[in-house]
DNA sequence: ATGAAAGCGCTAACAT
DNA sequence: ATGTTAGCGCTTTCAT
């Protein structure tokens, strides 16, 4: 093992000058001389010298390190805002570390091991857990928030995903398509995010002079596998919706496939619309109809204020809202039919 | 904001002992009086002190942080391991930073930036940079190696796919059902996986006595769009495969779409087979046959690996071999019909 | 333009 | 059981 041990000391000897000297080359200062700067940079080169990140960073009083929360790291929606979101963080010479938070008390413990211990410059946090977050970090800490939650925090940044809206542009949808009947598939309805996109749902049916049916609503985990059971549940009510807002793609193509194993035709009998634009969503059969968030812009976005808040801490707190646009595919059509 | 920039020192002057007292009772040494040892805990807490990691690092030459290093972190495969990876390495006292390298440039300016100057103490390489690694990477680096390139490799822990095995067994499964035309959408034939996976579709035809078409092979990059173009220009030959291998579920889908578009039934015309086995795949119409590997267990695994090689440089190297199970669901079906 | 000294916050080794 | 002294490898004063 090469234990690349070589220190700027080791440097500074082999070509004659002060550590000091090699550190000024390094870092690229003027007041080397050109002579002593071809010196110094053939003994790194010699030496394979390369600096230590760690004691940079102790004497600098900066890891470069930022660190982002995510219940997980599978989801489509929080892998892409992750993938983005470290892209941005490398390109500006910092470093993401993501871990998954999958549950309050693991939030706490990672708050604990990366942000109170100063392991971490900045946390970036992705829905669920903005509550936990304002009790637990130290206030003050660079942090941006993404998700539903909070708003008009003075502390924080935050992007702010439309979830009212979502919900309500989708059933919006559903509703110009003719469409009176409509059911819902929600996410975990302990999640900001699904409530909010609920009552966008309410708001909407609302609106047009309807009424919400609940036994219409059923509460899914975002899983395909939630989607497919709630509507086999909904199937056996005598009464049954003409369409269906399923809050995320993945529980979309669930209820999808329990409609077609039922002979339920999609969308000829039951209109479908998703959340997210998955990958998959254009090629599903029938192509799904559904909202699209632009994740990596989100997370692009999310590390650039994040980086602000931890190089200006001074500027004020931001808060973005973005929105999505309907991708208008297959799986719903106008009822009652031509 | 709370500059928590509260010392060892403070702590120490606080409690009117020496910080090196301080370090014991944070550390948990059994040489410090229970009298003292309150003292000092009372002093932490009034300061609300938390012990600095990085400064930690420094002293103790070690950052407890790997990096892990995949194409992309959207793929589901690729988050997956991540995923698991992550939360084992956290469970050993490790964090798990992960970083995209989508061409070897990125892949070596990564080396650079989190190897070679010894931010991290470990590596984790997923597809497919396998031949720059042992270019670049510093002799002897904890190094562990996910995916079908090195095998034998004295210097690093792999944990083999088996994609020649994958590829073998799914055209096994399809010779067994009766089809003897075959076709395939490859991923990027630059990458080992992807040609692997050709291997053994072309050994398991010929040990069937058949021979592969190449006009029946085509090379995808392993989204679902390149699945759907793959099979639109398959469909424009006059000759046409019954049954087709995608080398993964994206792709399979592609496929699929574009055979329902052309009013080609799945399966009753045509059997596709994927791999990977992601979420949705149970939940497609039809539901997909397909290859499950279990990259949780990988991902486990080759952290466990990982955290031994950087503890115990001196055990040899280890390779493991995980094996793939076929999930048989209705995207197959015997040829000719019964 | 270069060097010497001090320190980042902690732990380890050696005293007492 | 506790304190003192040295670093870890680097950067930032401050001299020269």
């Amino acid at each position: 093992m090469t234990q690349n041990r070589i220190t700027i000391h080791d440097v500074a000897a082999k070509a004659g000058v002060s550590h000091q000297t090699v550190s000024r080359v390094i870092n690229g200062s003027n007041n080397v001389r050109e002579k002593t700067r071809l010196k110094v940079e053939e003994a790194i080169a010699a030496l394979e010298y390369r600096p230590n990140a760690m004691a940079r960073s102790m004497a600098l009083g900066r890891t470069s390190l930022l660190a982002c929360l995510a219940p997980n790291l599978t989801d489509y929606t929080f892998a892409r805002i992750i993938e983005s979101a470290q892209m941005e963080a490398r390109q500006r010479g910092y470093f993401l570390l993501s871990a998954t938070a999958p549950d309050e008390a693991t939030f706490n413990e990672l708050l604990d091991e990366l942000v109170t211990n100063r392991r971490t410059e900045g946390l970036l946090v992705i829905d669920p857990y903005v509550a936990e977050l304002s009790r637990h970090a130290p206030a003050g800490y660079p942090t941006v928030f993404v998700g539903s939650g909070v708003q008009n925090n003075e502390n924080v940044d935050t992007v702010a995903l439309q979830d009212e809206e979502v919900g309500y542009e989708a059933t919006r949808h559903l509703l110009a398509l003719g469409h009176q009947h409509l059911g819902m598939v929600t996410g975990p309805l302990n999640e900001a995010c699904a409530r909010k996109r609920a009552n966008g749902f309410e708001r909407a049916l609302q609106e047009a002079g309807l009424t919400p049916r609940p036994e219409w609503i059923l509460e899914g985990d975002w899983s395909p596998e939630s989607g497919y059971t709630a509507f086999n549940q909904l199937a056996q009510q005598t009464e049954q919706p003409t369409a269906i807002f399923a809050q995320n793609d993945q529980m979309a193509v669930g209820v999808i496939h329990s409609a077609q194993e039922k002979q339920i035709s999609v969308p000829a009998q039951l209109s479908i619309i998703g959340v997210d634009d998955i990958p998959l969503a254009e090629h599903l059969t029938p192509p799904l109809t559904t909202l699209q968030q632009d994740f990596q812009h989100i997370g692009r976005e999310a590390i650039k204020l994040l980086i602000q808040a931890v190089e200006q801490p001074q500027a004020p707190r931001q808060h973005l809202r973005l929105s999505t646009v309907l991708i208008q595919r297959h799986s719903t059509q106008p009822y009652p039919l031509p």
